[in-house]
Order: structure tokens, then C-alpha cells, then sequence
DNA sequence: TCAATATATGAACAGTTCTTCAGATGAGCA
DNA sequence: TGCTCATCTGAAGAACTGTTCATATATTGA
């Protein structure tokens, strides 16, 4: 996770790289989204990168859940947790309803919802094309 | 990306960490995939998380490229770029065909083509709901 | 064989990320 | 009020990531 993308130069017209096929580099650029969508993307992508935020997400996919409920199923440390949950507070994937001095998160990213629904059912899919591989590592 | 999820050991067992909704904890925990899995689809979310290797990985969408072709469309040095496919190489996301000094590289992942293309559907989508975001930030 | 070209690689550096620890905040309750 | 509990936060260090520069490999054509 990180950002760059800065208007992506015209390296192409500087002629600073050669190309082989022009046509199809002109085209391809064409259709790439602008640099901003890009790196909200990436970033996206990003949030799913880590095994902890992925089992708090994963978690989440059934309903809501509090903290230390959160710090349990996937794990982890209650600070931990916390650290992890603000980051995606921060990019609106979750969202807290505060009851009393324990706090429920809920999923709230309807596009990171269906990225996870997919891996999820990638691993199920290859788990029954591979059983050989026990999970257990 | 980075790899962790030992056996997420029995917290809860342990009674390391307090639990509230002991039932909810112990059905979620029993739904969540193995932390091999957990560990390679952070992975493979890790490998997208990067703006270059996102725009290389949606220019081979439609089709193979060269890598001088890619450096061009993805505006990165040709040596950044040669970095990142090695990367997604080892990752078997994309292969390599060699022609005389050239390399043609292609999408190969059907999993992450599915990813991309839900990402770029989002995109594609969001930019219909919000044209007042013009994508150069 | 030599030079030019396309790609690959290694090492090193800067920047980022994740975890941990210590302490802060703030709600509930005696 | 003072205490406990659930969560949050900041700072610091270790580990990781991405880029660059220099150089290596391998193929083509002269």
C-alpha cells in the first residue's frame, strides 16, 4: 500500500521509452483509469493485504461484532485490533455504533464486502479441487 | 502483504481474551478459512495493492505485452517494471513467453482477472455516480 | 566476433507498515 | 467520588516494500 501515480507522464510522447506496439500502448492507455481511481484502488487492495484485517473482515461478513469478540475470533491483540479497525474506519470499510463502553463494527464497504464474498469463495473453490492441502499449512 | 497467522493460537480457549458473544465467537471461528489460505489471499491482495503492478496487471487484461510495451502504458522505468513482473511471476499471476530478445508477458491468474475486473467495474461504476470526481484529484 | 538491444538481476536506500507497550479516555457502577 | 472495564491512542522499533543504479545475460544483426 502506497501512493504514487503522479499524472503518470507522457513518457510515451517524450519518446523517453520506445514502444513496440504503439497502436495497442495508445489504446491500453486509453482505457487505464486516471491515476486518482487508481490509487484508491490500490489502496482498497491494500486493506485486504494483511492476514489480521482480513480476518476482521471475514468476521464482519456475518453481521456485527464488538472489539474483544473481534480480538478473539481472529486472534489477535485487543490493541492490535483497534489499530486495525481505525485504519479501516478511516477508509470507510467499517463503521462503530458505540453501545455503553463496548463498541460494535459493521461492515460497511459494499465493493469490499464483494472482493471478500470472491477470495472467500476462491479458497473454498481450490480447497475442493485440492484437498491435499489440509490448510493446516 | 506480509505473512503471519501461526495456528492463531486458542486465544479463546486459553481464556487469554475475554469473550462476549462466546456461541457467535465460536461459530465464526469455526467458518473462518484456514490461516494458510488467510496468509496466500492477503498475498494475492498484496500483489494488487501496488499502483504500477495494478496498471501493468489491467493492461494484460486484454491481451499480452512486451515488457518495454508495459513500461510504456504503466509510465515506470523499464527496470521497475521488470521488478514488479518477476514478482508476480513467482506468484504464477502472469507468464512469460519469450520471442527472440523479447518478452511477452500474460495474465494468467483467472482469480485475479476476476478481482481486477470487479475493481475496475467499481471504478467504472462510481465514476457514473460521482462525474463531479474528474480523476485528476 | 563485436556491438547494440531487450530484459533480468543484485545491492542499497528511503519510505512505509505492523506490532508492542505504556498510558489515555470515557462509560458504568459501588 | 473513585474504581474497573472496554476501547483508543501515540511513540518506538523491527521488518518489509518499492525504486534506482549499475551491471549481467542473452539474442540479433553487422
Amino acid at each position: 500500500m502506497n501512493s504514487s501515480s503522479d499524472e503518470q507522464s507522457s513518457a510515451v510522447d517524450d519518446c523517453a521509452i520506445r514502444v513496440v506496439d504503439a497502436p495497442r500502448v495508445a489504446a491500453v492507455r486509453e482505457r487505464m483509469p486516471a491515476g486518482q481511481d487508481l490509487d484508491d484502488t490500490a489502496e482498497v487492495f491494500g486493506l485486504l493485504s494483511d492476514p489480521g484485517r482480513l480476518r476482521l473482515l471475514l468476521a464482519l461478513l456475518e453481521g456485527e461484532m464488538c472489539v474483544c469478540d473481534l480480538a478473539a475470533v481472529s486472534g489477535q491483540s485487543e490493541s492490535a485490533v483497534s489499530h486495525a479497525l481505525r485504519l479501516l474506519r478511516a477508509h470507510r470499510v467499517v463503521t462503530a455504533r458505540r453501545a455503553g463502553r463496548m463498541a460494535f463494527y459493521r461492515l460497511e464497504d459494499a465493493h469490499v464486502r464483494m472482493l471478500l464474498d470472491l477470495a472467500l469463495a476462491h479458497t473454498e473453490h481450490t480447497q475442493a479441487i485440492h484437498p491435499e492441502r489440509d490448510g493446516n499449512h
